[in-house]
DNA sequence: ACTACTATTAGGACCTAGTCATAGAAATGC
DNA sequence: GCATTTCTATGACTAGGTCCTAATAGTAGT
């Protein structure tokens, strides 16, 4: 008969079910994996074998690794996207890739700032200057933005005195206009 | 004599150094510490026990947690900064403290994006509709903010028809207004 | 010179969360 | 009934530590 008492699931859903909660867990231990899905240690070790799961640890490690790096270029970046093209004092591109963090979970609309921080990055990018603040600046969101797309931002230099530089920044999903904005850029020093 | 052919230094420089050390590169491990200070694994032990440093592993496990919880409130927290007062389609205040990653590496001045993140957020929060999108946005920078500031953005809702709000967001450091803003939120559904 | 003291080093026992390899038991397929 | 898959048990070993005890090196006070 095939009844140990606590029925047991075959092989394979367990092997499904545990790559998933190692996912969502990195933290957890073979002994709590093997305690949650009601086997011996040594049949966890086998499963995360076959499935190419590595151990706790380098689970941590590569996390800690990972973030180490990554974390700070979220907020650190100097230009939040990929500059792709860059004339100083002249025009510019990036392009950001919307993705799941962006997003409000209710709708799944792009929040403004993330397409702000695009432009406005991009805005300070493209001055030939080593101090760069932005002073004002007059933004429209025209369309909503969605995960997965990619947004082209197209920066172009439009006026210029001693003290202040004006930017268009135009922001496009497939051809279609999502985001413009007009930027003041304060250079030189002081504030 | 005390000449060790490699002089050492003193106790207190070298755990000076081995703080820094260690709070730059979390994955270090006591061996490698003790060859590059030239002690005995020991030593460096006995260091980190009087700077309540805890072990390698300890360390990772405290950098992956912290980034598993933290790196996407970063980008994917609903308000930018912290609610301290909300009263819905009324005012609204939050409170952000500027880190070292949210300013310019050369001139240490908060980066526009994170305090139009704060308030853009903050415009939304105030609005009590299910689905609100940032419409338009006329902001000012009017003094710059340097990292370790607290940056307190009170927010206030001035007009409302039925389908725009329209917010206007101060922010301070001390009192001295150092943003400003007025946001056309767009309710309702569709684009 | 002898003593007191701090700083450093060495050693052993133990820990966790594993690794790998081998062997045996249990359930299932046909 | 027997082969085959699947699971469990066991032992030996690892990294990167902990904690405790003990010995040594160098420096300072009297």
């Amino acid at each position: 008969m095939r009844c140990l008492l606590f029925m047991r699931k075959p092989k394979h859903v367990r092997k499904a079910e545990l790559k998933e909660t190692i996912q969502n867990n990195p933290f957890i231990t073979d002994e709590a994996l093997a305690t949650s899905f009601n086997v011996s240690i040594q049949t966890i070790r086998l499963d995360r074998l076959e499935l190419g799961i590595p151990e706790l640890r380098e689970r941590l490690k590569d996390v800690a690794r990972q973030h180490h790096d990554e974390v700070k270029a979220l907020t650190d970046e100097e230009v939040i996207g990929e500059v792709i093209d860059l004339q100083l004092d002249e025009t510019a591109i990036s392009i950001m890739e919307i993705r799941e963090e962006h997003v409000f979970t209710r709708n799944g609309i792009a929040r403004g700032h993330h397409l702000f921080a695009q432009a406005n990055s991009l805005a300070v990018a493209i001055i030939n200057d080593d101090f760069v603040v932005t002073g004002r600046a007059n933004v429209r969101f025209s369309k909503p933005v969605k995960a997965t797309e990619r947004v082209v931002a197209k920066a172009k230099v439009t006026a210029h005195d001693d003290k202040w530089t004006t930017v268009i920044v135009e922001s496009y999903v497939d051809q279609r206009r999502v985001f413009s904005g007009e930027f003041q850029m304060a250079r030189g020093h002081q504030d």
